[in-house]
DNA sequence: TATAGCATGTAATTAGTTACATGATTAA
DNA sequence: TTAATCATGTAACTAATTACATGCTATA
């Protein structure tokens, strides 16, 4: 029977599974990936790593250069086995996310129409600007891991990309709706 | 110049214009609304509506029925030039979202394969409940606002459930692939 | 008559961020 | 030589949730 934990401990054995092996190494390859679904900060990934090593699932190792510290941890068997149960179960963590953008367009009715037009319009650019951003930095990140075997990252950068394009479309709609109707 | 307050503060501002008239109606309304792109608990409601009562955002009187005590809460003019700024701001709040189920595709990896399907299939189910269950329930409710002229909720509602069924083909195709090449 | 829903609030806990503090190395 | 990046950690703070506590009212 596997330890049970929370998200972030798993986004650091992955992470370190995936071939990150400090602390600081963990936060930079979130920043490039899980970062749009599962941010976390180096004050998150140093007092966690700390903790799966206590309870046995990393080992350390000093990894210094020179006079620079350096930490390189790796993942044990119990690690791995604790990563693997919690990737099949099943139990549904529901789906969470928030945004002020969203919760702006809800309440847009106070508005008078041209702000309601311009909120639109930065809404569809946010999801623009992201869909771009996905596609030209992280989906080319994640291809390069596709090639030594590892897809999911690909995956997942690409269904990032698509859905915030789909949003896009979505909102250019609603614009031309208003701009029709206004 | 509009005081600054937090998205939940404007939350309970914009569910009182909405005709929520206490504390408790605005977390039912937000039950069935804003719940996915901002969920709140009574526990944020009740000393939020506190602190704009203190500050001079709302007032309120006394609403009770019998022995049952309730207030009633009415957005003042400042409350109202506050929730406007705030919606015509255009500091881009950066969006996020925190997903344990695309976190488990991303390490998916670590799987063998029967269980990559397995994961896919999973969050499928996901996304199509998530979208059957805005489209019969929550595009409904907000569709009768929307006759009284008050139409963006249904506009929210109609773009989170176009949302989910998007990411239910999209996994759609992905496990179709994933059979394919299994 | 008892259960579900209405109604309000506080306390304790959890999760997460930003700021602080320090210092080495590398590349412009 | 200086700025950016590598590298590790703690402290203070903010945000939000769950659990606790209480009691009324309508309806099945």
């Amino acid at each position: 029977m596997a330890i049970k934990l929370k998200p972030p401990a798993y986004l650091m054995l992955g992470m370190l599974r995936l071939g990150a092996s400090s602390g600081y190494a963990i936060k930079k390859a979130a920043d490039v990936s899980t970062r749009f679904f599962w941010p976390t900060s180096l004050a998150q990934v140093y007092p966690e790593l700390a903790r799966l090593e206590r309870e046995g699932l990393v080992t350390r190792r000093d990894d210094s250069h020179g006079a620079r510290a350096r930490s390189a941890y790796q993942v044990t068997d119990r690690g791995d086995a604790a990563l693997l149960a919690w990737l099949r179960s099943t139990h549904e963590a529901p789906l969470q996310f928030r945004d002020e953008g969203v919760l702006r367009l809800f309440l847009a009715d106070a508005l008078p129409r041209e702000d309601q037009v311009a909120l639109v319009r930065r809404l569809r650019g946010r999801a623009h600007a992201a869909a771009v951003h996905m596609h030209n930095e992280i989906v080319p990140l994640a291809q390069a891991l596709e090639e030594g075997g590892t897809r999911y990252p690909a995956v997942v950068a690409r269904l990032g990309a698509d859905t915030y394009q789909y949003a896009e479309k979505w909102l250019a709609r609603l614009e031309a709706e208003l701009d029709r109707s206004g």
